[in-house]
RNA sequence: GGAGAGGUGUCCGAGUGGUCGAAGGAGGCGGUCUUGAAAACCGUUGAGCCGAGAGGCUCCGGGGGUUCGAAUCCCCCCUUCUCCGCCA
């Protein structure tokens, strides 16, 4: 959520960014509602304030009449306090659910567009391999090398689902391990994070956990939710505190289970591993000072670069237009690795993203700090994919496979994974 | 899952239905003293909302209720601890 009292005095700002966005939001309806929204608390406030200056008159001896009379004054307040705040209750809500739907600020120098063709390509590293045999897609190479069996899973639990199989569960692991390592030697604190979260804590990073477009399992009758990704546990983690500014910032890494829904999503773009309803991430997450946000950002994008070039697979990063920032974000870079078995010859896959969510989560999730005069501040929180595994496991078995069918293992990996390739023969 | 005991400000902790936003300590900050520090002493120290301001309102785990008036009484939920059961 953006600053409500902002609302009038950056107006203009706040509509030319939601244009920018392609997003609909109705400002004049959110600004009437904050009206009428001040008005009532007036009257409240006045009636309360009646009611207790009343209830303070009867404190002393007084003859019964004089009581009678003023508890029959109270209780006409009562009434009256009641029938105001429950108007006041419904317009509250109204309010703040137009209110929530208005998205964050975004970077000046974030690029304005409506969808990811739009997003500006800052940079690239690697070069895209050029193979002399036919290559095959990671479903194929998963099914040749017995890695990954959709088949089985869809019948056990449904279709975008998977088993990992064989050297790819070592993969995984390997991933995992290998990225956590990179993050400890960042100085982060290094977590496994509940997979399940309760609704409110989804709805402070900015998550839909209700409604026909919402992304999130919820699991009924009890209020909470499988998590989408560890952005949301870890955001959680210092929920409603005031956080002593000497310990910023403070960098967490988290490996959880990720599961969406991704209802709808099919087709050449979404298939095998690349769009699936679980996987596990590494994900990185920082509290930190507004005035060191954007340099941060840099950092976390700068890890994931490190992490990527580790792996030696060719990527590059683009600067996310306008139109396919969350609404949490401020300005966001997404990694994308060279997939040669995605499209027609190969294409580019989203294979991680970093956010700056400046202020806009922790207003609803009160994570603040008190700055050098004692005043109470909102923090920014950010957050990047250290390593989403399964994608990572697209680009590794499709980069690196081999004219006999066996895929190598990029070498920052070989010791976690204890072997240099995968054959049928090695596992 | 069952039984019992708790959840109060940064922390510990007291709290009779009205004088409680809340005693007392610790910690933090400022000061006196000191060459400096410690100790001692004095002062100060929660957050949010509405309002141009004056000021007012709200918050004692969360939500309901009783009452003219609730941190205090009642109900539901969450959570922590102890014991029992079950269990990887």
């Amino acid at each position: 959520m953006i600053d409500l009292k902002q609302l009038t005095t950056r107006k203009d700002e706040i509509q030319q960014n939601i244009t920018n966005r392609f997003m609909h939001v109705d400002l004049e309806t959110v600004l009437d509602l904050q009206e009428k929204r001040s008005l009532l608390i007036q009257e409240v406030d006045a009636l309360r304030k009646s009611r207790n200056e009343n209830a303070k008159k009867m404190k002393g001896k007084m003859s019964p009449e004089e009581r009678q009379i003023l508890i029959a004054e109270g209780k006409d307040l009562k009434v009256k306090i009641a029938q105001q705040e429950e108007i006041l209750k419904e317009v509250e809500v109204q309010y703040l659910s137009e209110a929530k739907r208005i998205p964050n600020y975004a970077h000046p120098d974030a690029p304005i567009g409506k969808e990811d063709k739009d997003n500006l390509q800052i940079s690239t590293w690697g070069t895209i391999p050029q193979f002399d045999f036919e290559t095959k897609d990671h479903v194929q190479i998963g099914q040749d090398l017995d890695l990954i069996d959709f088949d089985t899973a869809a019948r056990v639990s449904g279709a975008k689902f998977y088993y990992l199989k064989n050297q790819a569960v070592l993969l995984e692991l390997a991933l995992e391990r290998y990225a956590l390592d990179i993050l400890r030697k960042h100085g982060f604190t290094l977590t496994i994070t509940p997979d399940i979260a309760k609704e409110e804590v989804l709805e402070g990073i900015g998550f839909n956990p209700r409604g026909e477009e919402s992304n999130i399992y919820s699991l009924e009758d009890t209020g909470t939710c499988l998590v989408g990704t560890a952005e949301i546990t870890l955001g959680g983690y210092h929920a409603g505190e005031i956080i002593a500014k000497e310990r910023l910032p403070i960098k967490l890494a988290g490996l959880s289970h990720c599961f969406r829904k991704e209802a709808g999503a099919a087709g050449q773009y979404s298939k095998g591993l690349y769009r699936v309803h679980q996987f596990s991430k590494v994900e990185m997450f920082i509290y930190a000072l507004p005035e060191e946000s954007d340099a941060i950002h840099q950092e976390l994008l700068a890890i994931e670069e490190e992490i990527f070039q580790g792996l030696d697979l060719p990527y590059r990063i683009v600067d996310t237009c306008t139109g396919d920032l969350g609404a949490p974000a401020y300005r966001k870079f997404d990694m994308e690795a060279w997939m040669p078995g995605r499209g027609e010859n190969g294409e580019w896959g989203e294979v991680t993203s970093t956010s700056n969510c400046t202020d806009y989560q922790a207003r609803r999730l009160q994570t603040r700090y008190k700055d050098e005069d004692g005043k109470v501040q909102y923090l920014h929180l950010l957050n990047g994919t250290a390593i989403a595994i399964s994608r990572a496991i697209v680009a590794i078995l499709e980069i690196n496979q081999q004219a006999d069918g066996t895929v190598s293992i990029p070498t920052a990996l070989q010791p976690y994974m204890g072997m240099d390739h995968i054959s049928k023969e090695n596992r």
